[in-house]
DNA sequence: GTTATTATTGACCGATTAGTCAATAATTAT
DNA sequence: ATAATTATTGACTAATCGGTCAATAATAAC
């Protein structure tokens, strides 16, 4: 009862993710946000909200896809030493092709936007808690005490951020290499 | 042989320097100096250039003070076991006191600005050279090998960054508190 | 076909953005 | 005192900011 979208919901996702993705919040304005998607303004205020809603969908957005693909693998197959290990090798990849500058929006939102906006710092916390926990899971049958698997996969998920922080800064990659053996080292 | 400048340059830098570090770059507006600074737009502008080459003297600035006291520490009296305890202690009671909500301005400027300015990402490097430099020769007193000092001063500055991600996403501090632990495990 | 509902459109808004500039003021060298 | 030089001041700009809205269009229910 009433006129239907003529754009596609997901594929809009996407783009607005892409986009604060790689420019930050600040940096991108509603028209970047119109020129990228292609829908006028009138329709993103109407379908989503304001810019500050925008921001949060893409945050979603990320978790639901790009994260997921991260738990996934993390539940999936393969030894504890080889599942981590793959966590640092995509940020390598990353910047070694160096095609797409964005980093990670979870770190990303986590330095500029989560500080001065308590709805994305609870969004951000919550998609970190559920990494941990797949983190956790992941090496849980490669620890041997007295070490601590919950210990250690806070551990890994901080030496994650700060691999990314080292990757945008255009550190030596040598040091996330170095971050990576160290995780793994107690591993299996 | 010329108007003397009414202001304190080093106090003038030090204002600057908080704003840029709260807010970050694109969040921080001329005025927002403006007002902090108590100095016009003309006269900031006449001194020390636009608003990028604000950043830059912020940057500095803080590179100067307050990386150099973590640096000058790193270079002090205590074992090594201490002297890397300290830096994550660091970002530990600043996250408990939360009256700062700045974190790392080297840490801002790596995920905001260096992937965007060529100039922000070589100062931004330099800086993280010269801490890691720091916290090599302060851990290879305490190193046995196959260990490498370098690889875990690197190790250590990665960790130490993804501490202030985690401390700006408020995500729990035994988190950080691990990671210091894990950093500390194997010196001395 | 009429009505109700929602989507799209593009013009429009006041506020704010980074940055400029001519006028004025304060100093030193001569 | 005068000239040269630089600092301060505040008004000014054009562009852009996030956001709104009335008009129009497209659909479904009746």
């Amino acid at each position: 009862m009433a006129r239907p979208r003529e754009f596609d919901e997901a594929r809009v996702k996407e783009v607005l993710m892409k986009v604060f993705w790689e420019k930050g919040y600040e940096a991108t304005s509603m028209q970047d946000l119109v020129d990228a998607t292609g829908l006028l303004k009138g329709s993103l205020y109407g379908a989503f909200g304001g810019k500050q809603a925008l921001y949060m969908i893409a945050l979603a957005h990320y978790d639901h896809t790009r994260i997921q693909v991260g738990i996934d693998m993390l539940n999936g197959e393969g030894s504890a030493k080889e599942k981590v290990a793959r966590l640092f090798n995509t940020v390598i990849e990353a910047a070694k092709t160096g095609l797409f500058a964005g980093g990670c929006l979870l770190c990303n939102a986590s330095i500029e936007m989560a500080p001065v906006d308590t709805k994305i710092k609870n969004s951000v916390r919550s998609t970190i808690r559920r990494l941990q926990a797949a983190v956790e899971s992941a090496i849980e049958p490669a620890i041997k005490p007295p070490a601590d698997a919950t210990a250690l996969s806070g551990v890994i998920i901080c030496a994650y951020f700060g691999a990314r922080v080292l990757a945008k800064a255009g550190a030596p990659l040598q040091m996330i290499v170095d971050m990576r053996e160290q995780c793994i080292k107690d591993l299996d």
